[in-house]
RNA sequence: GGAGGGGUAGCGAAGUGGCUAAACGCGGCGGACUGUAAAUCCGCUCCUUCGGGUUCGGCGGUUCGAAUCCGUCCCCCUCCA
């Protein structure tokens, strides 16, 4: 019991309440049943990153000791839109989607998880089912005063921005899940922490027994201040090429190293504080820090080989200034001759010609290692040359 | 139902008849310096055949000339009932 609780209790923000959890692993083992450990996902946006994967090293630690992981596909509440400040209206997912969306998330958790022994529920099996009775009842289960509490609400409200009624159905929304799953944890970053705790409310007032809340930290991205996401575009994804995961691993910045050896690497805790002891006296420089963790994350999302790959690849790229040595090739077949700008935009590589142009202008090109100064060059496809875009695109053009 | 405020580039925000392809800030991109870190500095940030073309919620109008004035429609917000 001690054992599992200290696993569990590992790198995370809060446990509410922890004598609870205690006794639940207590009562699990004595009874031989798994816990049901519950996490509620956004159908919106497929694209797994390191972010999620806080959370899911997590649940596979539940996993790992014989609990049952219930992943709820926010369906119903997805239409609704979680209350994140200037909230837009979401834009309504069709059923399509969302199976192609909950596909996605599944093959990318299988990276982390057993997804063999994963419940999958869909949370409009339930929520749809309501009817204005049963919603009356159950918002008459808190006061306005209670939802005013949340942060984002409360903000909104002091500051006389709109609060639409239907927000404050959110949180409860996603509480129902839990009632109806019976949940005994669930899991979500610190940003859920009230959303979460809805969930313990209305257990309570159905006369279940109460989930215990697991918050974890969230992880900075790549910029270093705000939470990593796709729509910020400073995120590490599972599904990224090991060039791309080692590189953008080495971009951020010095202060989130020893956060991402907690979060996102599987090294034992003993190897994590050795290295932030060194990092910490200057034993290690950050830069090797970093190398180090760059090359655990491919590893652990692609493979070691990968990982040994990806790494010469920057040293090759970005300590020698040379050229990566595999460029990815893109097929050609238009004009043997042609302007410079106008490969540029047909290889996708610009947007419009006038960014080209001002790309050439500002020196970001290169063709054979060679800046381009000239913005009417003809280019010779014919020679299939190497075209780099600033640092870090490369594109070889092989005639078709 | 009533009164008022507003919609300008990815975002925030100036601009209220010509000097405005539209200040400024953020973000983004490129360059320099580095360790693809931070900090700093420089450049770019509607399209173009470089003549010009198309932009300020939509449509129509006034004018030699409109983001700016008028009409109309759509959308958003605040307050009162």
């Amino acid at each position: 019991m001690e054992r599992q609780f200290a696993i569990y209790g590992n790198g995370v923000a809060a446990i509410i309440p922890a004598i609870e959890l205690k006794n639940k692993i207590a009562r699990s083992l004595l009874k031989q049943e798994p816990l049901k450990v519950k996490l509620g996902l956004d159908p919106s946006a497929p694209d797994v990153h390191l972010g999620h994967t806080v959370v899911l090293n997590k649940l596979k630690q539940f996993q790992e000791n014989g609990h049952t992981i219930q992943l709820i596909i926010g369906d119903f509440t997805g239409k609704i839109g979680d209350p994140t400040g200037k909230s837009t209206v979401r834009k309504q997912l069709t059923n399509e989607e969302v199976i192609h969306n909950a596909k996605t998330y599944f093959e990318q958790f299988s990276k982390v998880l057993d997804m063999e022994k994963v419940e999958l529920h869909y949370n409009s099996k339930w929520l749809s089912e309501l009817n204005l009775e049963e919603i009356i009842k159950l918002s008459s289960s808190i006061t306005v005063a209670r939802l005013l509490e949340r942060n984002d609400f409360s903000e909104r409200y002091s500051t006389g921005k709109p609060i639409s009624l239907h927000e404050f159905f959110y949180p409860l929304m996603q509480g129902c899940d839990s009632v109806e799953l019976e949940s005994d944890i669930e899991l979500g970053g610190t940003d859920q922490h009230f959303n979460v705790l809805m969930g313990r409310h209305l257990q309570e007032h159905y006369g279940k027994e109460k989930q215990v809340v697991v918050l974890l930290p969230l992880l900075e991205g790549l910029d270093g201040v705000e939470k990593m996401s796709k729509s910020k575009n400073n995120y590490i994804g599972v599904d990224d090429a090991p060039n791309d995961m080692y590189g953008k691993t080495m971009s951020i910045t010095d202060e989130l190293i020893p956060k991402y050896f907690d979060l996102v690497t599987d090294l034992s805790l003993v190897e994590k504080s050795r290295i932030k002891e060194e990092l910490k006296l200057g034993k290690l420089h950050p830069r090797d820090a970093k190398m180090f963790l760059a090359r655990r994350i491919v590893s652990i999302y692609h493979n070691e080989e990968e990982a040994e790959k990806a790494e010469e690849a920057f040293k090759a790229v970005f300590q020698r200034g040379s050229l990566p040595n595999e460029v990815p090739v893109i097929k050609w077949s238009g004009d043997k001759e042609l302007p410079i700008v106008e490969l540029l935009v047909e290889l996708g590589l610009q947007k419009s010609k006038t960014e080209a142009r001002k790309m050439i202008q500002n020196g970001g090109i290169r063709i054979n290692e060679v800046k381009v100064n000239d913005i009417y060059l003809q280019v010779d496809t014919s020679e299939e040359p190497i075209i780099q875009v600033g640092k870090r695109k490369f594109v070889k053009l092989q005639i078709n």
